[in-house]
DNA sequence: AAACTGACTAATA
DNA sequence: CTATTAGCCAGTT
């Protein structure tokens, strides 16, 4: 993907911005792009993301404070390693708390 | 051009 | 807690 789709780049702008050690949801960052409503969006752009620039991905997860299940299952380890490595703590279910480290 | 397919979410039952 | 419904949009077939 490239320029040719503004949307994604502002939505990738926005992914950018989530500081380490927190995280922000869909939604949110689909409003902060300016596109309210959104979420699936956010969803789309960051899996047609190929890794060519930065991009902190993992700092995105849905509104329940989980991590989207996609096609590879071990990327999921993967996401919740990088975030407890910034200091993200996750419950026995798997699931942070989004009241704590929610990106305002 | 039409149909399918997804890293989502909020509301309702 | 799970299931369903409806909004949303771009890339692929």
């Amino acid at each position: 993907m490239d320029q040719r789709s503004s949307r994604y780049a502002r939505i990738f702008s926005v992914v950018r911005a989530i500081p380490p050690g927190r995280v922000a949801t869909y939604g949110q960052v689909a409003e902060m792009a300016g596109y309210p409503g959104h979420a699936r969006q956010v969803g789309y752009a960051l899996a047609a993301y190929d890794g060519d620039e930065a991009l902190p991905w993992q700092r995105v997860v849905n509104a329940q404070g989980r991590v989207s299940p996609r096609a590879e299952p071990e990327s999921e380890e993967i996401q919740r390693n990088l975030l407890r490595a910034e200091g993200i703590v996750f419950d026995s279910t798997g699931r942070l708390d989004l009241e704590r480290f929610r990106w305002a």
